[in-house]
DNA sequence: GATTTATGTTGACAATGTTAACATAGTGAT
DNA sequence: ATCACTATGTTAACATTGTCAACATAAATC
Protein backbone atom coordinates (compact mmCIF):
# COMPACT_ATOMS: atom_id res chain seq x y z
CA UNK A 1 0.00 0.00 0.00
CA UNK A 2 1.34 3.61 -0.76
CA UNK A 3 1.20 5.12 1.95
CA UNK A 4 1.81 8.94 2.91
CA UNK A 5 1.86 11.08 -0.31
CA UNK A 6 2.53 12.25 -3.86
CA UNK A 7 0.91 9.16 -5.66
CA UNK A 8 -1.70 9.96 -8.13
CA UNK A 9 -3.82 6.73 -7.75
CA UNK A 10 -7.14 6.54 -9.01
CA UNK A 11 -7.99 9.85 -7.73
CA UNK A 12 -4.95 10.75 -5.37
CA UNK A 13 -4.86 9.74 -2.12
CA UNK A 14 -8.17 9.65 -1.52
CA UNK A 15 -7.73 8.81 2.35
CA UNK A 16 -6.42 12.34 2.73
CA UNK A 17 -8.66 14.23 0.99
CA UNK A 18 -11.75 12.37 3.24
CA UNK A 19 -10.01 13.17 6.32
CA UNK A 20 -9.20 17.20 4.97
CA UNK A 21 -12.66 17.82 3.72
CA UNK A 22 -14.76 15.85 6.60
CA UNK A 23 -12.43 18.57 8.71
CA UNK A 24 -13.36 21.33 7.01
CA UNK A 25 -17.62 20.22 6.14
CA UNK A 26 -17.27 20.04 10.54
CA UNK A 27 -15.63 22.83 10.92
CA UNK A 28 -17.74 25.17 8.68
CA UNK A 29 -21.02 23.64 8.04
CA UNK A 30 -21.27 21.19 11.17
CA UNK A 31 -21.55 17.43 12.35
CA UNK A 32 -25.05 17.04 10.40
CA UNK A 33 -23.64 18.17 7.01
CA UNK A 34 -21.50 15.44 6.93
CA UNK A 35 -22.78 12.87 4.99
CA UNK A 36 -20.72 10.22 3.01
CA UNK A 37 -23.04 10.79 -0.22
CA UNK A 38 -21.69 14.82 0.08
CA UNK A 39 -18.80 13.35 1.05
CA UNK A 40 -18.13 11.48 -2.25
CA UNK A 41 -19.35 14.13 -3.73
CA UNK A 42 -17.29 17.14 -3.63
CA UNK A 43 -14.32 14.23 -3.82
CA UNK A 44 -15.55 13.42 -7.00
CA UNK A 45 -15.44 10.12 -6.08
CA UNK A 46 -18.41 7.31 -5.43
CA UNK A 47 -20.25 7.23 -2.12
CA UNK A 48 -18.69 3.54 -1.48
CA UNK A 49 -15.31 4.49 -2.48
CA UNK A 50 -15.23 5.67 1.25
CA UNK A 51 -14.56 2.20 2.56
CA UNK A 52 -11.53 0.77 0.58
CA UNK A 53 -10.15 3.10 3.24
CA UNK A 54 -12.37 2.81 6.51
CA UNK A 55 -14.19 0.24 8.17
CA UNK A 56 -17.24 3.17 7.90
CA UNK A 57 -18.53 6.66 8.81
CA UNK A 58 -17.41 5.79 12.51
CA UNK A 59 -14.20 4.97 11.84
CA UNK A 60 -13.60 8.26 9.24
CA UNK A 61 -14.89 10.13 12.28
CA UNK A 62 -12.20 8.59 14.24
CA UNK A 63 -9.33 9.48 11.85
CA UNK A 64 -11.05 13.43 11.52
CA UNK A 65 -11.08 13.67 15.20
CA UNK A 66 -7.39 12.59 15.41
CA UNK A 67 -6.24 15.09 13.35
CA UNK A 68 -8.01 17.63 15.46
CA UNK A 69 -5.76 16.99 18.19
CA UNK A 70 -3.20 17.63 15.85
CA UNK A 71 -4.59 20.99 15.47
CA UNK A 72 -5.72 21.58 19.58
CA UNK A 73 -2.35 20.89 20.44
CA UNK A 74 -0.44 22.83 17.89
CA UNK A 75 -2.81 25.77 18.89
CA UNK A 76 -2.03 24.99 22.70
CA UNK A 77 1.62 24.12 22.15
CA UNK A 78 3.55 27.41 22.46
CA UNK A 79 2.45 28.45 25.47
CA UNK A 80 4.24 26.10 26.98
CA UNK A 81 7.45 26.10 25.05
CA UNK A 82 8.06 30.05 25.59
CA UNK A 83 9.63 29.50 28.26
CA UNK A 84 11.29 32.64 28.66
CA UNK A 85 8.13 34.07 29.83
CA UNK A 86 7.18 33.84 33.26
CA UNK A 87 5.63 30.61 34.41
CA UNK A 88 2.23 32.45 35.95
CA UNK A 89 1.94 34.30 32.27
CA UNK A 90 2.44 30.80 30.57
CA UNK A 91 -0.32 29.16 32.60
CA UNK A 92 -2.25 32.06 31.96
CA UNK A 93 -2.11 32.16 28.61
CA UNK A 94 -2.25 28.20 27.59
CA UNK A 95 -6.09 28.46 29.34
CA UNK A 96 -6.59 31.50 27.21
CA UNK A 97 -5.50 29.24 24.17
CA UNK A 98 -7.40 26.72 25.12
CA UNK A 99 -10.91 28.68 25.33
CA UNK A 100 -10.07 30.52 22.11
CA UNK A 101 -9.89 27.26 20.18
CA UNK A 102 -12.82 25.62 21.72
CA UNK A 103 -15.00 29.07 20.43
CA UNK A 104 -13.18 29.61 17.09
CA UNK A 105 -13.78 25.73 16.27
CA UNK A 106 -16.79 24.68 18.11
CA UNK A 107 -18.16 22.18 16.16
CA UNK A 108 -14.40 20.26 15.97
CA UNK A 109 -14.26 20.99 19.51
CA UNK A 110 -17.75 19.28 20.93
CA UNK A 111 -16.48 16.14 18.81
CA UNK A 112 -13.17 16.19 20.33
CA UNK A 113 -14.34 15.63 23.77
CA UNK A 114 -17.85 14.28 23.34
CA UNK A 115 -19.44 11.02 23.95
CA UNK A 116 -19.78 9.08 20.69
CA UNK A 117 -15.90 8.35 20.18
CA UNK A 118 -15.36 7.58 23.68
CA UNK A 119 -13.98 3.46 22.54
CA UNK A 120 -12.78 4.49 19.47
CA UNK A 121 -10.66 7.20 21.90
CA UNK A 122 -9.58 4.44 24.23
CA UNK A 123 -7.77 2.77 20.95
CA UNK A 124 -6.18 5.83 19.96
CA UNK A 125 -4.74 6.98 23.26
CA UNK A 126 -3.11 3.52 23.56
CA UNK A 127 -1.71 3.98 20.45
CA UNK A 128 -0.69 7.50 19.73
CA UNK A 129 -0.22 9.15 23.09
CA UNK A 130 1.48 6.27 25.57
CA UNK A 131 3.76 8.12 26.91
CA UNK A 132 1.44 9.88 29.60
CA UNK A 133 1.10 6.77 31.38
CA UNK A 134 4.61 6.65 32.08
CA UNK A 135 4.27 10.04 33.73
CA UNK A 136 1.48 9.42 35.53
CA UNK A 137 2.39 5.86 36.64
CA UNK A 138 5.31 8.09 38.59
CA UNK A 139 2.91 9.62 40.90
CA UNK A 140 0.44 7.21 40.63
CA UNK A 141 0.84 5.81 44.48
CA UNK A 142 -1.39 8.69 45.57
CA UNK A 143 -3.27 9.69 42.42
CA UNK A 144 -6.71 9.02 42.87
CA UNK A 145 -7.27 8.79 39.56
CA UNK A 146 -5.51 8.58 36.00
CA UNK A 147 -6.28 11.52 33.74
CA UNK A 148 -7.00 10.44 30.04
CA UNK A 149 -4.03 10.83 28.15
CA UNK A 150 -4.12 14.24 26.30
CA UNK A 151 -0.89 15.47 25.19
CA UNK A 152 -2.39 19.13 26.51
CA UNK A 153 -2.90 17.58 29.70
CA UNK A 154 -0.01 16.19 30.06
CA UNK A 155 1.88 19.70 29.45
CA UNK A 156 -0.20 20.94 31.82
CA UNK A 157 0.50 18.76 34.13
CA UNK A 158 3.96 19.79 33.95
CA UNK A 159 3.40 23.06 34.75
CA UNK A 160 1.60 22.76 37.76
CA UNK A 161 4.38 20.32 38.91
CA UNK A 162 6.66 22.96 38.04
CA UNK A 163 4.55 25.70 39.65
CA UNK A 164 4.51 23.88 42.68
CA UNK A 165 8.22 23.03 43.13
CA UNK A 166 9.05 27.01 42.15
CA UNK A 167 6.00 27.40 45.77
CA UNK A 168 3.63 29.05 42.80
CA UNK A 169 0.98 26.52 43.47
CA UNK A 170 -0.54 24.94 46.57
CA UNK A 171 0.63 21.33 47.46
CA UNK A 172 -1.42 18.34 46.39
CA UNK A 173 -1.49 15.66 43.91
CA UNK A 174 -0.85 17.69 40.58
CA UNK A 175 -3.33 15.18 38.39
CA UNK A 176 -6.28 16.46 40.64
CA UNK A 177 -4.86 20.17 40.67
CA UNK A 178 -4.97 19.73 36.72
CA UNK A 179 -8.61 18.03 36.68
CA UNK A 180 -9.68 20.88 38.15
CA UNK A 181 -8.70 23.22 35.85
CA UNK A 182 -9.08 21.23 33.24
CA UNK A 183 -13.20 21.35 33.78
CA UNK A 184 -13.19 24.75 34.48
CA UNK A 185 -11.39 25.60 31.23
CA UNK A 186 -13.93 22.42 29.38
CA UNK A 187 -16.58 23.87 30.91
CA UNK A 188 -16.75 27.40 30.50
CA UNK A 189 -16.16 26.27 26.85
CA UNK A 190 -18.65 24.21 26.35
CA UNK A 191 -21.32 26.88 27.99
CA UNK A 192 -19.87 28.93 25.07
CA UNK A 193 -19.48 27.21 22.46
CA UNK A 194 -23.32 25.43 23.08
CA UNK A 195 -24.85 29.18 23.31
CA UNK A 196 -25.87 29.00 27.54
CA UNK A 197 -23.91 32.21 28.10
CA UNK A 198 -26.08 34.58 26.22
CA UNK A 199 -23.80 37.31 24.77
CA UNK A 200 -20.88 35.07 22.75
CA UNK A 201 -18.71 37.87 22.56
CA UNK A 202 -17.21 38.05 26.28
CA UNK A 203 -15.79 34.57 26.57
CA UNK A 204 -12.65 36.43 27.28
CA UNK A 205 -13.88 38.70 30.02
CA UNK A 206 -15.40 35.25 31.67
CA UNK A 207 -12.06 33.06 30.86
CA UNK A 208 -10.40 36.20 32.91
CA UNK A 209 -12.80 36.06 36.17
CA UNK A 210 -12.16 32.05 35.89
CA UNK A 211 -8.85 32.21 36.30
CA UNK A 212 -8.74 35.02 38.79
CA UNK A 213 -11.24 33.14 41.30
CA UNK A 214 -8.96 29.88 40.42
CA UNK A 215 -5.86 31.34 41.67
CA UNK A 216 -7.17 33.13 44.60
CA UNK A 217 -10.38 31.60 45.68
CA UNK A 218 -14.30 32.53 46.18
CA UNK A 219 -14.15 33.00 50.14
CA UNK A 220 -13.24 36.03 51.58
CA UNK A 221 -13.98 39.81 50.64
CA UNK B 1 -58.79 19.22 23.96
CA UNK B 2 -58.47 17.83 26.66
CA UNK B 3 -55.00 18.46 27.77
CA UNK B 4 -54.31 17.00 31.47
CA UNK B 5 -54.95 13.73 32.96
CA UNK B 6 -57.33 10.93 33.14
CA UNK B 7 -59.20 11.03 29.81
CA UNK B 8 -59.21 7.48 27.84
CA UNK B 9 -59.11 8.69 24.40
CA UNK B 10 -58.16 6.29 21.59
CA UNK B 11 -55.26 5.34 23.69
CA UNK B 12 -55.23 7.01 26.82
CA UNK B 13 -53.40 10.15 26.48
CA UNK B 14 -50.94 9.57 24.55
CA UNK B 15 -48.76 13.09 24.66
CA UNK B 16 -47.74 12.28 28.32
CA UNK B 17 -47.03 8.73 27.64
CA UNK B 18 -44.60 9.66 24.45
CA UNK B 19 -43.18 12.17 26.45
CA UNK B 20 -42.47 9.86 29.72
CA UNK B 21 -41.04 6.44 27.68
CA UNK B 22 -38.78 8.48 25.48
CA UNK B 23 -37.34 10.43 28.47
CA UNK B 24 -37.19 6.50 29.85
CA UNK B 25 -35.21 5.26 26.40
CA UNK B 26 -32.78 8.30 26.79
CA UNK B 27 -31.93 7.43 30.11
CA UNK B 28 -31.46 3.92 30.24
CA UNK B 29 -30.61 2.95 26.18
CA UNK B 30 -29.17 6.37 24.77
CA UNK B 31 -29.80 9.28 22.91
CA UNK B 32 -29.94 7.06 19.72
CA UNK B 33 -32.42 4.32 20.75
CA UNK B 34 -34.96 7.01 20.30
CA UNK B 35 -37.02 6.05 16.93
CA UNK B 36 -40.11 7.11 15.90
CA UNK B 37 -41.27 3.71 15.37
CA UNK B 38 -39.56 2.45 18.01
CA UNK B 39 -41.23 5.12 20.26
CA UNK B 40 -44.94 4.32 18.68
CA UNK B 41 -44.44 0.38 18.95
CA UNK B 42 -43.75 0.39 22.71
CA UNK B 43 -47.05 2.56 22.78
CA UNK B 44 -49.00 0.17 20.89
CA UNK B 45 -49.88 2.72 18.63
CA UNK B 46 -48.66 3.51 15.24
CA UNK B 47 -45.71 5.52 13.45
CA UNK B 48 -46.78 8.69 12.71
CA UNK B 49 -49.64 9.47 16.28
CA UNK B 50 -47.06 11.07 17.35
CA UNK B 51 -47.71 14.17 14.32
CA UNK B 52 -51.14 14.43 16.51
CA UNK B 53 -49.49 15.78 19.35
CA UNK B 54 -45.94 17.33 18.57
CA UNK B 55 -44.63 19.07 15.13
CA UNK B 56 -41.88 16.16 14.26
CA UNK B 57 -39.33 14.55 16.57
CA UNK B 58 -37.43 17.91 17.31
CA UNK B 59 -40.54 19.24 18.90
CA UNK B 60 -40.88 15.65 21.01
CA UNK B 61 -37.34 16.25 22.44
CA UNK B 62 -37.85 19.76 22.97
CA UNK B 63 -40.89 18.52 25.62
CA UNK B 64 -38.55 15.66 26.82
CA UNK B 65 -35.96 17.95 27.80
CA UNK B 66 -38.43 20.67 28.98
CA UNK B 67 -39.01 17.32 31.43
CA UNK B 68 -35.42 16.60 32.38
CA UNK B 69 -35.30 20.68 33.82
CA UNK B 70 -37.74 19.71 35.83
CA UNK B 71 -36.31 16.71 37.21
CA UNK B 72 -33.09 18.46 37.33
CA UNK B 73 -34.60 21.20 39.17
CA UNK B 74 -36.06 18.91 41.48
CA UNK B 75 -33.25 17.23 42.55
CA UNK B 76 -31.11 20.60 43.36
CA UNK B 77 -34.10 22.30 44.96
CA UNK B 78 -33.93 20.90 48.44
CA UNK B 79 -30.36 22.01 49.24
CA UNK B 80 -31.45 25.40 48.62
CA UNK B 81 -34.42 25.17 50.58
CA UNK B 82 -32.67 24.13 53.70
CA UNK B 83 -32.30 26.70 55.08
CA UNK B 84 -31.60 26.27 58.65
CA UNK B 85 -28.78 24.53 57.30
CA UNK B 86 -25.53 26.74 57.17
CA UNK B 87 -24.39 28.88 53.94
CA UNK B 88 -21.68 27.41 52.71
CA UNK B 89 -23.07 23.86 53.30
CA UNK B 90 -25.81 24.55 51.59
CA UNK B 91 -24.06 26.21 48.62
CA UNK B 92 -21.22 22.94 48.22
CA UNK B 93 -24.59 20.08 48.55
CA UNK B 94 -26.13 22.10 45.97
CA UNK B 95 -22.80 21.34 43.45
CA UNK B 96 -22.61 18.07 44.91
CA UNK B 97 -26.32 17.20 43.78
CA UNK B 98 -25.86 19.23 40.20
CA UNK B 99 -22.74 16.85 39.37
CA UNK B 100 -24.10 13.68 41.25
CA UNK B 101 -27.64 14.03 39.19
CA UNK B 102 -25.39 14.62 36.14
CA UNK B 103 -23.44 11.86 36.60
CA UNK B 104 -26.83 9.92 37.23
CA UNK B 105 -28.44 10.99 34.45
CA UNK B 106 -25.87 11.11 31.68
CA UNK B 107 -27.62 10.72 28.58
CA UNK B 108 -30.32 13.12 29.81
CA UNK B 109 -27.85 16.30 31.40
CA UNK B 110 -26.03 15.78 28.10
CA UNK B 111 -28.62 16.84 26.04
CA UNK B 112 -30.13 19.23 28.31
CA UNK B 113 -27.06 21.52 27.83
CA UNK B 114 -26.38 19.97 24.69
CA UNK B 115 -26.02 22.48 21.31
CA UNK B 116 -29.27 20.77 19.58
CA UNK B 117 -31.81 22.46 21.39
CA UNK B 118 -30.32 25.77 21.67
CA UNK B 119 -32.98 27.61 19.65
CA UNK B 120 -35.91 25.45 21.16
CA UNK B 121 -34.41 26.38 24.06
CA UNK B 122 -34.69 30.16 24.46
CA UNK B 123 -38.64 29.40 23.23
CA UNK B 124 -38.51 27.14 26.66
CA UNK B 125 -37.03 29.89 28.45
CA UNK B 126 -39.10 33.02 27.60
CA UNK B 127 -42.11 31.25 27.89
CA UNK B 128 -41.16 29.23 31.31
CA UNK B 129 -38.89 31.07 32.96
CA UNK B 130 -39.39 34.90 32.62
CA UNK B 131 -38.74 35.34 36.29
CA UNK B 132 -34.59 35.25 36.19
CA UNK B 133 -34.78 38.31 33.36
CA UNK B 134 -36.45 40.84 36.68
CA UNK B 135 -33.76 39.68 38.70
CA UNK B 136 -30.62 40.45 36.70
CA UNK B 137 -32.20 43.72 35.42
CA UNK B 138 -31.76 44.93 38.92
CA UNK B 139 -27.95 44.25 38.86
CA UNK B 140 -27.58 45.24 35.35
CA UNK B 141 -25.78 47.72 34.96
CA UNK B 142 -22.57 46.12 35.80
CA UNK B 143 -23.46 43.13 34.82
CA UNK B 144 -21.25 41.94 31.85
CA UNK B 145 -23.33 39.17 30.33
CA UNK B 146 -26.66 37.69 30.77
CA UNK B 147 -26.60 33.99 32.15
CA UNK B 148 -29.24 31.35 30.54
CA UNK B 149 -32.27 31.56 32.82
CA UNK B 150 -32.29 28.48 34.11
CA UNK B 151 -33.43 28.04 37.32
CA UNK B 152 -30.90 26.20 38.96
CA UNK B 153 -28.37 29.10 37.84
CA UNK B 154 -30.96 31.70 38.75
CA UNK B 155 -30.95 30.30 42.73
CA UNK B 156 -27.21 29.74 42.36
CA UNK B 157 -27.04 33.19 42.04
CA UNK B 158 -29.35 34.12 44.79
CA UNK B 159 -27.08 32.17 47.03
CA UNK B 160 -24.14 33.77 45.64
CA UNK B 161 -25.32 37.21 46.96
CA UNK B 162 -26.67 36.08 50.14
CA UNK B 163 -23.04 34.84 50.41
CA UNK B 164 -21.61 38.31 49.52
CA UNK B 165 -23.83 40.44 51.98
CA UNK B 166 -22.62 38.35 54.25
CA UNK B 167 -18.89 38.57 53.84
CA UNK B 168 -18.63 35.24 52.76
CA UNK B 169 -17.69 35.54 49.26
CA UNK B 170 -15.49 38.20 47.41
CA UNK B 171 -17.71 41.33 46.65
CA UNK B 172 -17.95 41.21 42.31
CA UNK B 173 -20.87 40.93 39.91
CA UNK B 174 -22.59 37.90 41.43
CA UNK B 175 -23.70 36.43 37.74
CA UNK B 176 -20.16 36.53 36.68
CA UNK B 177 -18.93 34.87 39.73
CA UNK B 178 -22.27 31.79 39.31
CA UNK B 179 -20.90 31.30 35.69
CA UNK B 180 -17.08 30.39 36.67
CA UNK B 181 -19.33 27.97 39.25
CA UNK B 182 -21.37 26.85 36.75
CA UNK B 183 -18.35 26.11 34.13
CA UNK B 184 -16.60 24.23 36.90
CA UNK B 185 -19.65 21.98 37.73
CA UNK B 186 -20.57 21.84 34.60
CA UNK B 187 -17.03 20.72 33.12
CA UNK B 188 -16.49 18.42 35.85
CA UNK B 189 -20.62 16.86 34.82
CA UNK B 190 -19.49 16.94 31.08
CA UNK B 191 -15.75 15.46 31.90
CA UNK B 192 -17.15 12.52 33.46
CA UNK B 193 -19.92 11.36 31.97
CA UNK B 194 -18.21 11.03 28.54
CA UNK B 195 -15.81 9.11 29.86
CA UNK B 196 -12.66 11.85 29.76
CA UNK B 197 -11.84 10.81 33.63
CA UNK B 198 -10.15 7.50 33.64
CA UNK B 199 -11.89 6.26 36.67
CA UNK B 200 -15.89 7.16 37.02
CA UNK B 201 -15.98 6.38 40.57
CA UNK B 202 -14.60 9.02 42.00
CA UNK B 203 -16.50 12.00 40.63
CA UNK B 204 -17.41 13.15 44.08
CA UNK B 205 -13.39 13.36 45.29
CA UNK B 206 -12.89 15.52 42.57
CA UNK B 207 -16.04 17.66 43.37
CA UNK B 208 -13.95 18.07 46.65
CA UNK B 209 -10.69 19.01 45.64
CA UNK B 210 -12.57 21.18 43.07
CA UNK B 211 -14.51 22.84 45.65
CA UNK B 212 -12.19 23.58 47.72
CA UNK B 213 -9.84 24.71 45.37
CA UNK B 214 -12.56 27.15 43.95
CA UNK B 215 -12.89 28.22 47.80
CA UNK B 216 -9.56 28.78 48.82
CA UNK B 217 -7.86 29.76 45.28
CA UNK B 218 -4.86 27.77 43.64
CA UNK B 219 -1.80 29.91 44.50
CA UNK B 220 -0.02 29.52 47.38
CA UNK B 221 1.27 26.76 49.22
C1' DG C 1 -78.44 13.01 14.48
C1' DA C 2 -75.21 15.84 11.61
C1' DT C 3 -71.15 18.37 11.43
C1' DT C 4 -66.81 19.42 12.90
C1' DT C 5 -62.68 18.50 15.27
C1' DA C 6 -59.32 15.56 17.42
C1' DT C 7 -56.87 11.59 16.99
C1' DG C 8 -55.02 7.27 14.80
C1' DT C 9 -53.61 4.30 10.56
C1' DT C 10 -51.66 3.00 6.25
C1' DG C 11 -48.75 3.69 2.39
C1' DA C 12 -45.36 6.10 0.28
C1' DC C 13 -41.03 8.95 -0.26
C1' DA C 14 -36.33 10.81 0.29
C1' DA C 15 -32.08 10.60 2.72
C1' DT C 16 -28.55 7.90 4.74
C1' DG C 17 -25.18 4.13 6.05
C1' DT C 18 -23.95 -0.22 4.56
C1' DT C 19 -22.97 -4.31 1.80
C1' DA C 20 -22.41 -7.34 -2.31
C1' DA C 21 -21.08 -7.96 -6.98
C1' DC C 22 -18.57 -6.24 -10.45
C1' DA C 23 -14.80 -3.42 -12.71
C1' DT C 24 -10.22 -1.40 -13.25
C1' DA C 25 -5.62 -0.03 -12.33
C1' DG C 26 -1.36 -0.55 -10.47
C1' DT C 27 2.36 -4.26 -8.50
C1' DG C 28 5.17 -8.11 -8.53
C1' DA C 29 6.73 -12.78 -9.78
C1' DT C 30 8.05 -15.77 -13.32
C1' DA D 1 6.11 -9.29 -21.32
C1' DT D 2 2.46 -12.25 -19.17
C1' DC D 3 -0.23 -13.45 -15.60
C1' DA D 4 -1.84 -13.50 -11.06
C1' DC D 5 -2.77 -10.56 -7.21
C1' DT D 6 -3.95 -6.74 -4.60
C1' DA D 7 -5.56 -2.11 -4.09
C1' DT D 8 -8.91 0.89 -5.35
C1' DG D 9 -13.33 2.51 -7.48
C1' DT D 10 -18.31 1.84 -9.25
C1' DT D 11 -23.01 0.42 -9.44
C1' DA D 12 -27.12 -1.53 -7.59
C1' DA D 13 -29.63 -2.78 -3.93
C1' DC D 14 -31.27 -2.95 1.05
C1' DA D 15 -32.70 -1.58 5.79
C1' DT D 16 -33.57 2.19 8.76
C1' DT D 17 -35.36 6.56 9.76
C1' DG D 18 -38.10 10.99 9.69
C1' DT D 19 -41.83 12.93 7.31
C1' DC D 20 -46.06 13.65 4.84
C1' DA D 21 -50.47 12.77 2.35
C1' DA D 22 -54.67 10.31 2.16
C1' DC D 23 -57.77 7.92 4.55
C1' DA D 24 -60.35 6.33 8.79
C1' DT D 25 -62.56 6.74 13.31
C1' DA D 26 -63.80 8.45 17.72
C1' DA D 27 -65.14 12.38 20.43
C1' DA D 28 -67.25 16.81 20.88
C1' DT D 29 -70.50 20.30 19.60
C1' DC D 30 -74.58 22.02 17.98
Amino acid sequence: MKSKKSDTYHHGNLKEGLITTALEMLDKEGLEAITLRELASRLGTSRSAIYRHFKGKNDLMRAVILEGFMKLDQAIAPHFDHTEKPLLERFHDMGASYTAFATSNPNLYRRLFGPDMSQEREEVCQEERPDLHKLLNNNADNTIMEAEPEDAFHRLVKIIIEAQQKGLFREGDPVLLATTIWSLLHGLAMLAIDGHLSIVGNVEAIYETNYKLLLEGLAKA
